[in-house]
DNA sequence: TCCTAAAATGAACGATCGTCCATTTATTTT
DNA sequence: AAAATAAATGGACGATCGTTCATTTTAGGA
């Protein structure tokens, strides 16, 4: 062999290594935000040399892309778990992502202190940007594909503007949760923010969207 | 005179120093998150002695505590001046309150980076709460009224519920929106963001509230 | 078992952090 | 005009920052 063979144990226990430092960065980040995680506090929470930050990332900085692009992946995941088991209507897809969105999967006190963490530092909105922004179109075309179904069943003026408006505010609600989430945790309550959504959508879509979640209207009853 | 009398000029003088002081370290957070806002960052930018910042704030905590007050209160400044020149009806005060949430004054490049860099630093989180929780249980509860008001005006089955849950749901779109400003300041579009709130709103209040704002409907007319 | 090379270590570096305080400057009072 | 006092200055402090690299440890192949 020309090059050095890959040795599987040896590529197990870097790997292992890494992820505990993107482990320790992101705990660090929760308990105590971005400009107290230091290579000192990452170092001793992931129990590992001074090194190795800069073996395995080249810096701090990359070490932080890295840990955002984790999270950003995080959410898809679990975003594409929900879809999968959901039906395959619109309107069940549809709450399945505000489910997903406003689940305790998704939305934690983990993720939800990365999030605003990562958001707030200036310095890192553009590399968060790199992860979340086609991460937020996929969001966005998903959600407008499957209202502008459900506004042909409406007899809206205008279906497009219709779905528009669902998928804008829809997003816009889900956004402000995490925020009131972040804000007031222990007052938070899953259920009444996603009877406000449903509320919303319910209305813009009656013949398809309950209060209580998707309905399944026989074609011909309209 | 036995204490030392007040002299107006010097006052002044140090009362400017302050403010430029707080701008400073405002316009620092705005470019550079607050990481990077550093005492030498913010004595660069307000051209003054280092020593300025412990002389007149204990220490440099104490003037992002300062900023941070600074900043709600000019929220709450531009709300009471907007709820001052709106009508009286209840519908008239709930979109007053949303165009001001919405407007350049309010909602621009500077105030939106500026509150997302302290909501995102946890070590912070607590000294904006201080200043920002009375504001936002005094914006939930003035909505809440005016939402009450409307709920009675249409044969909801829970008035209260009602207006819980348009509370509740304008509050989270429009930190939606603030969120989405943020992330895509170019791309924002005010108007679309209002017209999206008040399509949410006027289906849940039909009697008052229109897809163009509020609707003095003659009560007869029912 | 010895050799090779990858992986991991941690002491040390210069830079920068926030704070402090002796000194200088500016304003008001005597 | 001199004395008193408040305000402002900026050099220096120890602590901590992110990074570097000579050295040690460890695993895999000979």
């Amino acid at each position: 062999m020309p090059k050095s063979a890959r040795s599987p144990v040896r590529r197990l226990k870097t790997q292992k290594n890494k992820q505990a430092l993107i482990d320790a960065t992101l705990d660090s980040i929760v308990e105590l935000g971005i400009a107290a995680t230091s290579v000192t506090e990452i170092i001793e929470r992931a129990d590992l040399s001074r090194g190795m930050i800069h073996l395995h990332f080249g810096s701090k900085d990359n070490l932080l892309v890295e840990a955002v692009k984790q999270t950003g992946e995080l959410y898809y995941r679990n975003l594409e778990d929900a879809l999968s088991v959901a039906g395959n209507t619109s309107q069940e897809r549809i709450v399945a992502v505000i489910d997903c969105d406003l689940g305790e999967r998704t939305l934690n006190h983990r993720s939800v202190n990365i999030w605003y963490a990562f958001r707030g530092e200036a310095r890192e909105r553009s590399k968060i940007a790199l992860y979340t922004d086609t991460r937020d179109k996929k969001l966005n075309s998903l959600l407008f594909n499957e209202f502008r179904v459900l506004a042909e069943v409406e007899d809206a003026s205008d279906a497009t503007e219709l779905a528009v408006d669902a998928t804008h505010g829809t997003l816009a609600m889900m956004e402000g949760f995490w925020t009131d989430f972040l804000l007031h945790p222990d007052a938070f309550d899953r259920n009444h923010c996603k009877r406000v959504i449903l509320r919303f959508i319910s209305v813009l879509f009656p013949s398809s969207i309950g209060a209580e979640g998707p309905i399944f209207q026989n074609r011909a009853m309209r």
